[in-house]
DNA sequence: TCCCTAACGCAACGATCGCTGCAGAACTGG
DNA sequence: CCAGTTCTGCAGCGATCGTTGCGTTAGGGA
């Protein structure tokens, strides 16, 4: 989700980017969503507001590329042997990621911005999991494993207040093997 | 969700509720959810914005409120004689519903304000899950039957682009039932 | 090392938001 | 029909939001 490649990727630009992220993903933790507003999270920051607006102009767009940063390389594609093996460790990977309220709590935020934003919380798992089928032959169609894994586990984390831990995601995976 | 019973059901209180909820929903279909707040509602809804911010207090609950109306009394639970065919038709009508993008925004709103928001989009759906179930025996579990029926339905609906069609809606009976 | 561009801080502005008195209107029950 | 209660409209307020122009600073290339 980087636009492209920043003109200066490292310096103060970055150290600016990631301390505003971090800001919006501390917010979302200790207090409401609506009291998410552009000043508020530059102060949080130590960032003047201007910066903000002009580097991500709407706070959608600044929910959305903080939504791409967390949800994209913090999870490793397995490789146990098995094709059952590596969906099995990744569910349990994904399920443990999405047990923090911090994960939780931005990708409810990313959601409520528009459709941008909920693509940008699993557009990285689609790729991880088309990359275990497709090493392990494509046997199964990725887009019913995505809706039989993903799914469910998604789910559980946005509509019910259940977490879904390690061991049940595990257990979706025999539905969809058999 | 409706707090209790309300004191004035019928009346000017009724019809300024149904104003509010009706320019809810039309606001979140033609323009981006950011700039939904509470004056422009209550323009919209020809009420005066003291009225919408004591009613409901919160932007948050507003979306709470109408959420909680959108998605329940709208589907009936069908009686086709066989566990089978009656969810086959439930899910048929639910994806329909799910295929609406008004629909489609006002439950990406109601879950961007918080834990309760998601709650109240599904409620009504998990009792008529587990009316259905409960006719039928009580067969598949009804926590695994929303699992591998109502979680790839809304998570196609909320994170993928792509609308879930009734017919494979349909189809995911068969995974659940075998 | 020096220059040049891009990014940031600062200050001010108009617009909008959310809230709070008070007065009038509408609905319900007798 | 009338009284009591509840709900709504109105006007105004302080606070905050989002924007803009300009000067300054930090990073990268020759």
């Amino acid at each position: 989700m980087t636009p492209g490649i920043p003109p200066r990727p490292g310096g103060r630009s970055a150290r600016v980017r990631a301390a505003v992220h971090r800001a919006v993903e501390e917010l979302l933790t200790e207090s409401s969503p609506e009291a998410l507003t552009m000043p508020v999270i530059a102060a949080r920051a130590g960032v003047h507001p201007t910066t903000v607006y002009r580097r991500w102009g709407t706070l959608g767009e600044l929910l959305a590329s903080v939504a791409a940063s967390r949800f994209s390389g913090d999870i490793v594609v397995p490789d146990t042997g098995s094709l059952r093996g590596d969906l099995e460790t990744w569910m349990a990977d994904v399920a443990t990621d999405l047990a923090d309220p911090d994960t939780l709590a931005v990708m409810r935020a990313a959601i409520g911005v528009g459709e941008e934003g909920g693509c940008a919380c699993v557009a990285d798992r689609h790729a991880q999991l088309a990359a275990i089928l497709e090493r392990g032959g494509g046997a199964p169609d990725v887009e019913r494993a995505a809706d039989l894994l993903l799914g469910p586990l998604y789910y559980r984390a946005i509509f019910t207040g259940r977490p879904a831990d390690a061991d049940w995601a595990r257990g979706l995976v025999s539905v969809l093997l058999g």
